[in-house]
This record gives C-alpha cells, sequence and structure tokens, in this order.
DNA sequence: TGTACATCAGTGAACGCGCGTTCACTGATGTAC
DNA sequence: TGTACATCAGTGAACGCGCGTTCACTGATGTAC
C-alpha cells in the first residue's frame, strides 16, 4: 500500500558470485511472485516493479528472460510445482486410497484459497499445453534454467498426473470404477478448479465449510463414474 | 523529426440527441467488450483504447464513468446479463425439469466456450457480492445507468437464480433430493465454471465431448445429492 | 416572431508518469602466459 | 611469480510510447421572453 518511493531504490541486491549469475533468475520468479501476492495479481508485474523488488536494475533481467510474459509464465511454473509439492506432502503416508484421494484434493483447495492471487494467474491466460498438450519449441520464451528443463512439462501436468494415480489406486481397491481413471481425474479436476475460482472471486458469497464441500465435489464426480453403467 | 506524426483517429462517432448523452455509455461498453474479445483479455482495456473503439476522445468517457475498473465492471456486468439471457432463451419452452436443467447448463457452458475472453473477465478480479452476498452502496462507481439500476443485482445472481430454480423444479417432479436446491446449484455452478475455465485456458488439452462432458458434470453433482442420505 | 441565453455533448492540447527496451559502460574475478 | 586480458554480473542514462487525467474550450440545440 505504501506507495512507490519517488527517489531510486538503494540496491539491495548482493552481486552473485561469478558463474552464479543464473542465481538472479530465481530471485526474479520469486520478487514477481512477491508482488502478485501483495497485489493481488499479476497486473503489477512489469520488469521495472519486479526490478525493483529485486533490488536490481530492470535491464539486468533481460539476460534471464525475453519479456514480461517470461517471467510471468516462469512464476506460473514455479506455482505449479509449488502445488504439486504441497498434493504431494498431504498425501505422502496415507494407506487408504480414497482417504488419499480426498487428502489430495483437499490440499490442491487449500492452496488456491490460501494463495488466491497466485492460483488465478495461472489460469488467467492460454496456457502452452496441458496434462496432456503439446509440448515443444511453442512452449516458452526465456524461461530460466534453473526452474525449468528443456522438455518442459506441460502446465499443470504432473499435479494432475497424481490426481490419475490417486483414482487409479481407488480402482485397484475396487473401491471406484476403473475404466476411465483420466476421464474420472478430469471430472475431480474440473470440480475442484471451478470452486477455488469462485471461492476466491465471489468474496461475498455464503459458502458452506470448505473443507466438506470439497469433499462432496469430489465424491461426486467419483460417484457417478461409480454409478453410469 | 520529419516523419508524419501519428495522425489522430478520424471520429467515427456522430454526436448524440440532446438528451441522449447516456447513450454513449452503452457505446462505451459496446467499445470495451469489442477489445477483450479482440484481444483475449481486459488488459488491453484502457480509456484511450475504448475512446478509440468507439470513436470518441478520451476525456468523454468520463461523464459515464469514474475510471478504467468502472468501464471494464460494466462490461462484466453486461456479461453476466447476456448469459443470463443465453441460459433464458435455451429454457424457455422446455417442459421436462430434467432436460430445462441440462439444456440451461449446456448454454451456459456454450457462451463461456465461445466467449471465452469476456467469461475469464467476469471472475479475473474480486468481484462484489455473489448471489447472496452483500449490495449496497460499494457495489460499482460510475457504472452507465442505461445498463445498470440502483439496487445492482449482486453479480451472477440472477443466473445463478435460474440454476436454483431449475433444481427447484426436478425436485419439485421427484427426479432429484429438494432438500438443498442451493447447495446443489452450488455444486454444478463450481463445476460448470470450472470446466469453461479449464477448457478455455488449456487449449492444447484433450478434452471429451463438451456436451457429453457438461451433462456428465451435472448429472453428478445432482446425482451425489440423491445418493447422499 | 426573433433573439439572447443556458445547457448539453463532446473536443483538443497538455501534464507528468511508468513503462519496455537500447546502449555503452563499470568493476570484480578468474586465467593464460 | 606477476601481469595482461577475457569474462562475467550487473549498472545508469536515455529513448519514445501510451497511459490517466485536467483544463479551457466549441458548437449545436433547446427555451424563455
Amino acid at each position: 500500500m505504501g506507495g512507490t518511493p519517488r527517489q531510486p531504490e538503494p540496491r539491495a541486491h548482493r552481486r552473485n558470485a561469478r558463474g552464479q549469475g543464473g542465481l538472479l533468475a530465481t530471485e526474479i520468479v520469486a520478487g514477481a511472485l512477491a508482488i502478485i501476492d501483495r497485489t493481488g495479481s499479476d497486473a503489477g508485474v512489469t520488469l521495472r516493479s519486479v526490478a525493483r523488488e529485486v533490488g536490481i536494475a530492470a535491464p539486468s533481467i533481460y539476460p534471464d528472460f525475453a519479456n514480461r510474459e517470461a517471467v510471468i509464465l516462469a512464476a506460473a511454473r514455479y506455482v505449479f510445482d509449488d502445488i504439486g509439492h504441497a498434493v504431494e506432502g498431504a498425501v505422502t503416508g496415507l494407506e487408504d486410497p480414497v482417504e488419499r484421494l480426498l487428502a489430495g484434493c483437499e490440499a490442491y483447495v487449500d492452496y488456491g484459497v490460501e494463495h488466491a492471487a497466485r492460483y488465478r494467474v495461472l489460469f488467467s491466460r492460454e496456457l502452452p499445453g496441458g496434462p496432456s498438450g503439446p509440448a515443444g519449441p511453442t512452449a516458452t520464451v526465456g524461461t530460466p534454467t534453473v526452474l525449468l528443463d528443456d522438455r518442459f512439462p506441460p502446465a499443470g501436468g504432473e499435479v494432475f498426473a497424481l490426481l490419475v494415480d490417486a483414482i487409479e489406486r481407488c480402482a485397484d481397491a475396487g473401491r471406484c470404477r476403473g475404466d476411465d481413471p483420466f476421464g474420472t481425474a478430469l471430472g475431480v479436476w474440473v470440480a475442484l478448479h471451478g470452486m477455488v475460482s469462485l471461492w476466491t472471486s465471489l468474496g461475498g458469497f455464503p459458502w458452506p465449510d470448505q473443507r466438506s464441500f470439497a469433499r462432496h465435489l469430489v465424491l461426486a464426480q467419483v460417484g457417478i463414474a461409480v454409478a453410469q453403467q
């Protein structure tokens, strides 16, 4: 809320050691995320605002990122990974497959609601690919190699794979149908995503309890796969 | 500096008749929507770009709208109304309550997928209120009276009311449970919204058939209400 | 009837600002000889 | 060993641009007298 100081920021950034220049890419993404968190959207993420956040001069971004969009894409990529880690963390150690599925889904919703601005950025633009979408040369421009590798897993692919896996475990245990885990996972993902998106867009809405509503959505989507046929 | 300076756009706008100055508000909203449709987001909606689109001078926007955000909010309001009309049109004349429900939901999804950019704008920011959220003085600033009335129905309220009504009709006909039509409608809306949002964000995804997937989502959400209890 | 005036719808020029991007540059550090 | 040089990490000034916003203004049209 405190406005931008009119005088140029004192440089907060300490020069990275020789050979470690790429570390700046990580700090740039972190700066972009900080701005998104603070302002609630990516509208305020500019090369200059990110540079101020990190404590560097704006042109220093260019060796790592081709432009503003590349910075935001890298931030989105980071958030996808972050969600994946949150879901994996919530799921590890759980034996019962249905509990595992529900815990993972709750963690997904928790992340989205808690980091509403970050989450919204993920789906505010056309993303390259998708869980099974085409990767390839069009995927990214100027992505920092410190965060991304060359094959560029399509956006959200890992998280979705976790979901498919959880549903397959349920099917293997005879707890739900197993003929179309991909389709079932799609229904679950769509419902959970819709919940997070509406939840954080309509603040004044009389929402029910977050956890039980998320469980309801998941069970409904998995249930129809059981009931149908 | 011998180059020809950028010529101002020729004014395309014909002066409105005396007493009809408010008509410009409608044209301004239409201009904003045209930019959203053409560019795929509201990032390019500026007072100057809208003025160019309409064929007026930028300061002419001020009598009708306080600022850029007010223009975009009015556009969002228009889109909510537009969706409502599309759903109503798809539903009128249908007698069977389940067919009615499904037709309305399909129309909602159709609109969202077909007008992806407009739809995305609706949920890219915190919206005032919601179906039952608080209306009131904070609702809007500088909204054109030609489009909005004073009581400012909260965003999406009418569309959601249509959905609740359709579910109540199903319940009245004994086609689904009737103890919590609001909660059931919430599940359906969340799922459909998630579908539209992901559908249009992940272009490369191997999506199933749009119509049948939408039906699956609706039936799953209504079905769990039937199965549970 | 004419005419002066008020009102309305909208304009054009100007302002200061933050932006992306370019360019030549600095200063530290590793390395070849 | 010293030293010249290459490389690396990043800077600072400058550019042209579109932006929101303000201000005084224009010209058409309705209206009172």
